[in-house]
DNA sequence: TCCTTAAATTGTCCTGGACAAAACTGCAAT
DNA sequence: ATTGCAGTTTTGTCCAGGACAATTTAAGGA
């Protein structure tokens, strides 16, 4: 009888797509049109979500609401076929690099394999190499597969929890440095990507640096009492390409008021490529100067 | 000069109130009163959202927002204060028990001497009893503790993180089953906390499961078509304390909706100890319960 | 071809009203 | 005293429709 429908909040988790937008949505391109419910409320009908998700998805891509909005059913599914396929030297870097075949044991959803070429590779570039030359590609790579729909979602996870787990091991081997520089690592709360801070922590690791990791997603002022509390000398942040690059300047900012004077402050990932320099912050787009920095 | 301003998306983020509920707490108990931008926007300052977290922190406590929202800053200190001390045998678990004397290193922000008395305590109990009588009721405790204010948020982060250093090594040395039961393991996307993952994950693989990890915040889609990718028997589930609990059971009804038949779905953690039960879904509120039901 | 300016697009925020689910209250009956 | 039930209050979520700034696209001129 009663197809399932979900509200407009189920409908938010499921697509990623705020509340606000899908109701703008509703009332600029008439679509999404879900049913009501005897309180007026909106009932999204299933089909309309996995439209809305496909929508989303052609978006992450580059494609603009307006446009998507305005194709029906049929040309939707072309376009988003027809992404896979049109840029021919591109998807088969994925498959046919050196790298990209590291990468086959995620496809096939075989972690052991996955995990063992890995630390094959460890073993043979030793860890500073395969920090910097195959974990660092290789997330890069799996980003933009991610981007153009070529890996699924839970795959990109699977990579990203296991990567970070050789990664906490290769460091956990490292011999503590006591007297090292005193870095701690952590995120802002927007920013929930921590690969790159593991990568961080290992460069700087190796090159001896005392790490404090603090995991992500740490409040400002929380990241400012830990530096007094730890006595760091240095705060390393990450930010991700997915991170809206508007907010990094600001963030950064602020956040050097609430420093203890004398703390450096260091920014670092793919999020930061792009920025103009900020005075009293450094910043680093590659883990090689970040390693330099510490040396010099 | 100019404090330090929120806007109300950031509110929200760090608060856990949403939105709708800031605005219409505003409108009934004038409180929170962020300023204005010069577009209208709301603005709050640093500390009202300070007051609005431990109002959140006295609603979890089981306070009601209307009666917390007509005290005035110093009545909300005293009830905040008071709860840390009208139980005096609870207070004291946190440094005078054998559990609480281990983070005393947190507390003196002493990471290596923390890691180093967990994994002296690690080779002793064995993983198992390690796992069950010290990691998970030292996070209860931390959790406690950090409720009542009794420990820094960034105490808090850095306990997390070094644990799930431990956690995810001692798992590491686990022979790999590829026979065993295939579960997967996750959260949902608002779920963040993946310490209760790591635990469940560290004892289910001692009990010769084959566990496939993919980290926290996967989309109720992908869990389903990861479960299908990977040839899941389980899904498994974790939801902290302060995972909201009303949402809690329409989720896990429509995941098992999305999910392949034959799959079991597994939730656990501290935020469905005081669920009533749905038809289909297996609870479990301890370790010792997750592990007996492998077994069986 | 490149740069500047105007126009369109798009996400987020706003107000103030409404309602249902949950929590609490008082009261009767066991 | 405790339990069960009805009535009331509290509280979170949803709605409509307007507004605006930030971004992107298009157009025009050098």
């Amino acid at each position: 009888m009663n197809a399932i429908h979900y509200n407009i909040s189920a409908v938010e988790r499921d697509t990623g797509l705020s509340k606000d937008v899908l109701r703008v949505w509703e009332r600029r391109y008439g679509f999404p049109q879900p049913e009501r419910d005897s309180n007026g409320d909106r009932l999204y009908p299933a089909a309309q979500v996995d439209r809305l998700r496909l929508i989303r998805r052609l978006m992450d891509q580059g494609h603009r609401p307006g446009r998507l909005l305005a194709l029906n059913d049929e040309e939707l599914a072309t376009l988003h076929s027809s992404h896979k396929t049109d840029k021919p030297e591109e998807s088969a870097t994925i498959a046919d690099t050196e790298l990209g075949e590291l990468l086959e044991p995620i496809r096939r959803h075989h972690a052991a394999d996955f995990l063992m070429a890995m630390q094959q590779r460890l073993a043979r570039q030793g860890m500073l190499c395969f920090v910097e030359d195959t974990i660092a590609p290789l997330t890069e790579l799996v980003g933009m597969a991610w981007e153009s729909g070529k890996i699924e979602v839970f795959e990109e996870h699977l990579y990203t929890e296991l990567t970070k787990r050789l990664l906490r091991q290769a460091i956990a081997t490292l011999p503590a440095r006591p007297q090292g520089r005193r870095i701690l690592l952590t995120t802002v709360p927007e920013e929930r990507h921590s690969l790159g801070l593991l990568m961080v922590e290992a460069v700087l690791s190796i090159e001896g640096a005392h790490c404090i990791p603090l995991g992500p997603q740490m409040p400002l002022i929380e990241i400012a009492r830990a530096a007094a509390a730890h006595q760091a000398e240095v705060v390393a942040l990450s930010f991700s390409s997915a991170f809206p690059q508007r907010q990094i300047a600001g963030l950064l900012q602020q956040l050097e008021t609430l420093l203890p004077a004398g703390v450096e402050l260091w920014a670092g990932g793919a999020g930061i490529a792009k920025l103009p320099e900020i005075p009293g912050i450094h910043f680093f787009t590659t883990l090689a100067t970040a390693r330099q920095a510490l040396v010099a």
